[in-house]
DNA sequence: ATTTTGAGTAAACTATTAGTATACTTAAAA
DNA sequence: TTTTAAGTATACTAATAGTTTACTCAAAAT
């Protein structure tokens, strides 16, 4: 069984390798004009080689933006553990600023996370469906931790009591891919016709956010 | 002059009748899956001839985009008008409330806008400029409604003053198109997982926004 | 040592589709 | 009666997801 395993191991390896090729492909020429045929050349291997560890195309970009999902969730964690934060909007701060520090320094994996949020979800049809649940999974923890510290908020009073944590986490999340897809697509927009930075629309809308689930009074100090 | 006038007219009748055909295409099986041929037979029209009115396919999209755009202004004027309402307040319910009637009573035309809220800019390729500059202009008119409601909200008191009403509007948007289209692409999630029905997460997130804006006190018996 | 097998290669093939080109028809304007 | 614009029919190009076929080769099994 030793030997199974060593290739066990080895066929997981060169599932990595092509996913690393598949990720240099698509982040630099984009994932609609990749072709399969680059994909190959760039592993190093032929197209059959490909389509006998993945059944499609859009199936390796799941397993890219399952990656991007960890390292999302493995960001927001070390924030989490560094800032060692007692107060639960100092949490949703960190929440927020994660997902900001993550669209800066992993700028090609949330922009695959985000379009895949706001994707037709009848594209993923030749996806495994483990691929599509491990999605759901770590969608779920990262809105575990909003949820969380909502609930905290509200026992601590800093957050506004008469929230549903549930669904204000869910409301949140949908007002925060809103507003990174707004600066993403429409960053020329918003300096051309309205001379409004795409930083300053960040800092503004979250600032919203915070102020729409605290206690009045509790984030006035914000305002720079 | 008066043949040529005559033939002008003509030509634009035609070109309305290909997009009336194309809409029923995109319509009912969706643009990914439509094929130019599709067009050309559910038009009655050869291909080439297609491609002597329009550039591309995703020109037909923008033009059919247009109309819907068009009709989500015709709607929420008629709104307008008809409730008569004084209150900033009123007025920005009214504008939340056309969104939501819109993207019922014309959810193809919405979800055609919704796309186009969410997609990249660079796939605009073979889109006259004059159509690209209309969806602008006619985005600009709507947030025009939401930007001048917010400063006579301030005017009047129920919007917080410390507000500026041009980001304000933007940052409102982008919150919109984000709760739109996570109960589009997300509906059967949010049932599943959260046991909340789409047309309560719309509500919620409706109030949300109306709090966010809100003097204190100015929106809280709405809640029922 | 010899055979079998699995994982790979090379390269051709299918099917679809955006967009173009060529050669023609036809009805109306000149 | 001739010219022209707008159309038709049809075949084409180029790209690309995904498949198939015939092969190679090293390691495992016998």
């Amino acid at each position: 069984m030793g030997r199974k395993e060593h290739s066990m191991e080895e066929k997981e390896l060169r599932r990595g390798y092509i996913i690393d090729a598949a990720e240099r492909v698509f982040f630099s020429i984009g994932y609609e004009n990749a072709s399969m045929d680059k994909v190959a050349r760039e592993a190093g291997f032929t197209k059959k080689t490909i389509y006998m560890y993945f059944n499609s195309k859009v199936q390796i970009y799941f397993e890219i933006m399952i990656r991007g999902y960890r390292l999302l969730i493995t960001m927001l964690e070390a924030n989490f553990k560094e800032k060692k934060q007692g107060n639960a909007m100092d949490e949703l701060r960190t929440i927020f600023l994660s997902f900001y520090q993550f669209s800066q320094e992993c700028a090609p994996y949330f922009k695959a996370i985000m379009e895949y949020e706001t994707k037709d979800c009848d594209q993923y049809t030749g996806v495994e469906d483990a691929a599509i649940d491990e999605c759901y999974q770590l969608g779920e923890r990262i809105f575990g931790y909003l949820s969380k510290s909502l609930d905290r908020g509200k026992e601590e009073g800093s957050v506004r009591g008469e929230l549903d944590s549930e669904k204000t986490a869910l409301i949140l999340w949908a007002f925060t891919v809103g507003v990174f897809n707004t600066r993403e697509r429409k960053k020329d927009y918003l300096k051309a016709y309205h001379n409004i930075s795409s930083e300053e629309f960040m800092t503004d809308s979250f600032y919203m956010m915070m102020h729409l689930i605290a206690v009045k009074g509790e984030v006035e100090h914000e305002r720079k």
